[in-house]
DNA sequence: CAAAACTGTAACATTTTTTATTACTAATTA
DNA sequence: TAATTAGTAATAAAAAATGTTACAGTTTTG
C-alpha cells in the first residue's frame, strides 16, 4: 500500500494556488480532500517545514502559499513527501551466502535508481502552476 | 509500504535462470530470499499461471523455467506482480462539489499514467538474462 | 477582557496491508 | 511404503497508514 501523502499534498497545493489571495484552513482543505483535518495539518508542517507555505494561527487564520506556484515543480512534492520510486524490496535479509541473496538487493536498487531519474525527469518537467491550470 | 511481489518474484526467476538444469524446491528459494516457502510458492502459482515456469511436485520435484530468460522481460515480471507505478492517492473520495476535489483523482491518474509508460519502456528494455548476468 | 476560531502536536485507536505460520491433501520418487 | 515435495486454505502476527480525541497556544472580534 502507499501512502497517500503526494496525493494530499498536491491536493493541498492546487487548492492554495486555486485561491492564491486566502488563508485556507485545515478544515476546508480536509473537506475538499475528505480527510480527517489533523492529517491536513500534518502535512502543512512538512511544507513548512519546506518554506513552501506560510501559517497563520488564530482566528481567521490559515495557510498560504508562500513561493510562486510557477517556481514549484511536482519533482519537488515528490521529493517532500516520498522515499523513492521503487518496486519493493522482500521484507528480510536475503542469504548472503548465495550469490544472488548477496547482490539481489545491490542490483535491485540499480534499477530503481534509473526509474526515478527517469520519473524526476518528467515531474520536473511540470510546475505546481501546470498542474493547477487543469483544474 | 509497497510489498515485496517483484522482488521476491525477480529474486526467484533468477535463481531459476542461474540453475537451469534443476528442479529448485521453495525450501531452496525461500532459503535464499529469507522468506517463508508458502509465500514462494505463491509467488510461484503466480509464475505458473503465466505459464514462466513449471513444477513437479512429490520427491525431488520443485520448479524451473518453461520459458528462455532472453524472452523475458522485466517488464513482464513488473505487469505480473504489480499494479501500476504510482504516486499513491488519498484513501477518502474527494469532495465532488469542489473543482479540484472533483477532478484531483483523474488528473493523478494521468500523471501516473505517463510515469507507467516511462517505467515501462525502461523495464521491457531489460531481459531476465540481462539481468541475472549481473550476479 | 472574554469568547470564538484557528494552528500545532501528542497520544492513542482503528483499519488495512503485508508477511508468517500451521496444517493438511495430493503427487512422486526411491 | 516412507520420505519429500507442491498446492492451498485458514489463521495469526506484524507493520504501516489513517483516524480520533484532547488540549495548549495564538489571533481576532465583539
Amino acid at each position: 500500500m502507499i501512502s497517500g501523502k503526494f496525493a494530499i499534498t498536491t491536493h493541498i497545493l492546487t487548492l492554495l494556488t486555486k485561491y492564491p489571495n486566502d488563508y485556507l484552513s485545515s478544515e476546508y482543505i480536509a473537506g475538499s480532500i475528505n480527510l480527517n483535518p489533523v492529517l491536513v495539518r500534518k502535512e502543512i508542517a512538512n511544507l513548512k517545514a519546506h518554506h513552501i507555505v506560510e501559517s497563520k494561527e488564530g482566528k481567521n487564520g490559515g495557510t498560504k502559499l508562500a513561493v510562486d506556484p510557477s517556481n514549484i515543480t511536482l519533482k519537488q512534492i515528490f521529493e517532500m513527501t516520498f522515499e523513492t520510486i521503487n518496486l519493493g524490496y522482500a521484507k528480510n535479509q536475503p542469504n548472503p551466502d548465495c550469490p544472488v541473496g548477496k547482490k539481489i538487493n545491490q542490483n535491485l536498487t540499480a534499477l530503481y535508481a534509473d526509474m526515478n531519474q527517469k520519473v524526476s525527469l518528467q515531474l520536473e518537467g511540470i510546475s505546481l502552476e501546470d498542474f493547477s491550470n487543469q483544474f
